[in-house]
DNA sequence: CTGGGGAGGGGGCCC
DNA sequence: TGGGCCCCCTCCCCA
């Protein structure tokens, strides 16, 4: 915090987001405070106008939000929307999905889901269906092309720094992205109108506000940087093509997601190794078939038991070391003294107490440590906060928090390093560790969206679901890449502000090396 | 607050 | 392509 300044501190309460979309969706149940009606050939969902304004591209037109305005649909009044053009079943998950940020549907289904988050503009959940279903969106090809560069740029870096806070730079050999406002609707199609969600329906409430929209606005898709696309032909999405999702069968909460991102565009087919991006979490997973095991803890499953106790692990290796302890066996013998250890990393954090070694030294107070995750810890606490100096800029020598070991240390305890903690990653667990204050999940490997990318919530501190950031359109490439307008972000959220002249600085220095 | 052990999760390599 | 195995990182818990 700087010298008589009364800086903000934001406080993270990562619970709050799920526990107010679980309120909510209670809500919409008990048919409480719900303002808005969907009609879908008959059957009737009552939901909440600002919820599916936040996950819904359409709705946020439909209801005027874009443009600052809600016209007929200001709060207090309800309305209804009659939806013919969306199956029943598709408008219910989609319906579940905004409240449960999962979605839960049939492989036979997805098809028509798919057609329904396009039409309502909700892009995540689209493009999850798109993937289970073999299709590609050319928009995201490009849009991916560019996150290639860009990360490839960023990989070069050897000190992972998150620039989430300040306004990016487009790397300059790529594409920019922008987050664009959606243009105004396309004329009307008549391929579209006829199924328009819309058209000719009127409420059938006292007090509702008659939907008149346009027919066209049932025929868009929303992608990032194209605004509001017309429609692609019914032939894009040809019904010849085989669901290839790897969970195949019955309700399917999860869906991979193509090979493709970060890869070689083209015909969508799979390569060896190529990342996958998980649904849920966003979170990018690399090599062949560690999908379905990320996925498992989202789902809780523990499909491997041990025998001897019955404790259950989402994983075979870890039920492999785990009956260690039945046996006894303890493969990692310390060759300096009887220590004998169930992991190889435990054996080498071990072996570090003989040597003396702590390569781990806090840039701030220089305290060493041994352990990364010990020096990690104690950044964490409050205690170096206190004694922070300025940290000396570059040079050689110990102390000088540039390459304090074998592992290079992050140098800064400013908001990016912390960022690239993992105390900010997108693991509810870790989030709800102790630490400084942070300001939105971040994890230099995923694909977190900068504040300043969205400015309209700049303002907020509180991590937002990432399903919301991207149904916004928004492109959920690496921090950096999501242009947006210049960072509204007004006050200080870390009392690192000091350090950002430092930051600056060192910024202007990694270009610089980029350069070279 | 720190040291140490254990566990969860991701990535690489190989089959 | 998926799974096994291993290594590594990080977090949690306890002393």
């Amino acid at each position: 915090m700087s010298p008589g300044e009364d800086g903000l501190i934001g406080i993270p309460f990562p619970e709050h987001s799920s526990e107010l979309l679980s309120c909510l969706n209670a809500q919409r149940r008990a048919g409480l405070l719900c303002d808005l009606t969907l009609t879908s050939r008959g059957t009737r969902y009552l939901t909440h106008r600002s919820v599916m304004a936040a996950v819904s591209i359409y709705f946020r037109k439909l209801f005027g939000v874009e443009e600052g305005e809600a016209g007929d649909f200001g709060a207090g009044r309800r309305c209804s929307v009659q939806l013919d053009c969306v199956a029943p079943d598709a408008l219910d998950a989609l319906l579940e999905f905004a409240y449960t940020a999962t979605l839960t549907i049939r492989s036979s289904g997805m098809r028509e889901v798919l057609k329904a988050a396009q039409l309502l503009g909700i892009q995540c959940v689209a493009d999850a269906c798109r993937d289970i279903l073999g299709e590609r969106d050319e928009v995201e090809d490009r849009a991916e092309e560019a996150e290639k560069v860009s990360r490839r740029k960023k990989d070069r870096r050897h000190i992972s720094k998150s620039k989430s806070l300040h306004a990016p730079s487009p790397p300059p050999s790529s594409p920019p992205l922008e987050c664009r406002r959606p243009v105004a609707p396309v004329p009307p199609n008549p391929d579209y109108e006829e199924h328009s969600p819309l058209a000719g329906q009127n409420g059938d409430q006292p007090g509702d506000s008659r939907v008149a929209a346009p027919a066209a606005n049932g025929g868009v898709r929303w992608a990032p940087g194209e605004g509001l696309l017309a429609p692609p032909p019914e032939d894009g999405m040809s019904d010849e093509e085989e669901d290839r999702g790897e969970y195949r069968g019955g309700a399917a909460t999860v869906a991979p997601l193509p090979p493709e991102r970060g890869g070689a565009p083209g015909p969508r087919k799979r390569k060896s190794q190529m990342p996958q991006q998980c649904p849920v979490c966003q979170k990018i997973i690399h090599g062949a078939g560690k999908l379905p095991r990320h996925m498992r803890t989202h789902t809780g499953e523990k499909p491997f038991q041990c025998s001897a106790c019955g404790v259950r692990f989402t994983r075979n290796d870890k039920l492999k070391i785990h009956m260690r302890k039945h046996t006894g066996e303890r493969p990692y013998p310390c060759p300096d003294c009887p220590a004998r250890f169930l992991h190889s990393y435990d054996l080498k954090n071990h072996r570090s107490l003989h040597s003396g070694a702590r390569p781990f030294e806090c840039p701030l107070c220089h305290k060493a440590f041994a352990r990364e995750d010990h020096l990690q810890r104690h950044r964490k606490g409050h205690s170096c906060l206190e004694l922070r100096t300025r940290r000396p800029r570059r040079g050689p020598g110990p102390g000088d928090g540039a390459t304090p070991g074998p592992h290079r240390v992050s140098p800064l305890m400013d908001p990016a390093s912390l960022a690239h903690s993992s105390s900010f990653s997108h693991s509810p667990q870790q989030a709800n560790s102790s630490g400084p204050p942070l300001l939105y999940p971040h994890n230099s490997d995923s694909p977190s969206i900068p504040f300043h990318a969205l400015p309209h919530l700049a303002q907020s501190r509180l991590a937002y679901p990432g399903h919301l950031w991207r149904s916004m359109g928004v492109p959920t490439g690496t921090a950096g890449e999501a242009i947006g307008p210049p960072s509204p972000v007004g006050p200080p959220l870390t009392p690192a502000g000091w350090e950002e002249e430092e930051d600056e600085l060192e910024e202007e220095e990694e270009e610089e090396e980029e350069e070279e």
